[in-house]
DNA sequence: TTACGAACTTACCATTTGGTAAGTCTAAGT
DNA sequence: ACTTAGACTTACCAAATGGTAAGTTCGTAA
């Protein structure tokens, strides 16, 4: 098939964007990894710009597609946040690479030249909060209030989701291990806790 | 005074690290920044590598020099991890970039070469979960519950700490100041209750 | 059979990279 | 007066970078 080595190199740049960032890897490097010259893959994304723009937009579209998935199964708003954000601590079948990768890209989007402009996490943010201001305990809370709550419990499970390889280098396999299955229920709580505290001291 | 212009060189490193990464600059870049050739950095550092690892050093020297601070001024344990944790929120004068700096450590510290091994982290980890044992409702959590609370509320600040340009770029300078002034009581609320549930279910 | 376009390759290029070598300049110590 | 050492500079260098140009190979459609 003609659009499979395009795919895998999408699957490559994925990982070692993921990896090293965006200046730590040439498009050599890619294309090596898949055994061909970096030639075929400017043949297919003609710059290294275009190429991470499109890496970044497909994990864009997964995103809206979980959203898809979950607004078909669940109706309950709490549910469906609920849902949603535990779906985002262990991603995708690629493992932690997307959460990587968009966590390079809030530190480095305003940077870039070329990608400057094109928002990729936008609408998944706008879906978010969305999701929170259908949550009766949560309508009459304010935008930035609806936003701050969820940014939190995104950051918590985000900066978890990148910091596997630090985090057994620190601590070792085992202790890493220990850790990893308290994560979950300890956020499931925290997750519970958010919502049911509701936008603000009860006035 | 002699060591002024090393100084300088580590304020203008942390700055460029922080803000594009350690392959996004270029020791030249740094030095250009003060007016210097790279191979002034370079008699001052050594290497590229060495000139980071310092940056690091410096940071994390002064996360432990925080804590002092609080262990002095504090006593009542929950109190002295509140107070930890607000501050982390807009770390020093220099404003984000040692956030987005041990950000960028989390993502890539596992592929750097030299400074593999170095784990300028641990301490600020180990400290942070010294504290939340030394609360009485957390007293008897495992490790691995105590670590993973601390750090859910760590990703929780950070993750905002680092999105500033981003979030700026999606919602306009407006919205993010109310999202900015929200944040911290939110933040507040979110520690208190973390901190109040305790590490498991009542059981 | 030929024409064509997609999927590549080898050659090549200017620029930038981190780092070495060998100085120059100046202030302080003896 | 002479030496030494620190703080720098100019001159290099080999390797790697992203990208252009000009093919080659090959399956398919006219």
């Amino acid at each position: 098939m003609a659009s499979d080595t395009r795919e895998q190199f999408l699957d490559t740049a994925e990982m070692l964007f993921s990896e090293r960032g965006f200046y730590g890897v040439s498009i050599a490097a890619i294309a090596n990894e898949l055994g061909l010259t970096k030639q075929a893959l400017l043949h297919h994304f003609g710059s290294k710009e275009k190429l991470y723009g499109e890496v970044l937009k497909r994990i864009s579209d997964e995103f809206a597609a979980l959203e898809t998935d979950i607004l078909r199964d669940e109706t309950d708003p709490a549910t469906r946040l609920k849902t949603y954000l535990m779906r985002l601590h262990t991603p995708f079948a690629r493992g932690a690479a997307p959460t990587r990768l968009l966590m390079r890209e809030v530190l480095d989007n305003k940077r870039r030249a070329d990608s400057a402009g094109t928002w990729y996490l936008k609408p998944f943010l706008e879906r978010l909060v969305r999701l929170v201001r259908d949550i009766p305990a949560w309508q009459n809370a304010s935008r930035a209030e609806a936003f701050t709550m969820v940014y939190q419990l995104l950051g918590a499970i985000n900066y978890f989701g990148i910091s596997e390889p630090t985090l057994q280098g620190i601590f070792g396999a085992t202790s890493y291990a220990k850790i990893e299955q308290a994560f979950p229920s300890q956020l499931d709580r925290l997750i519970d806790a958010v919502i049911a505290a509701g936008p603000r001291s009860t006035a």
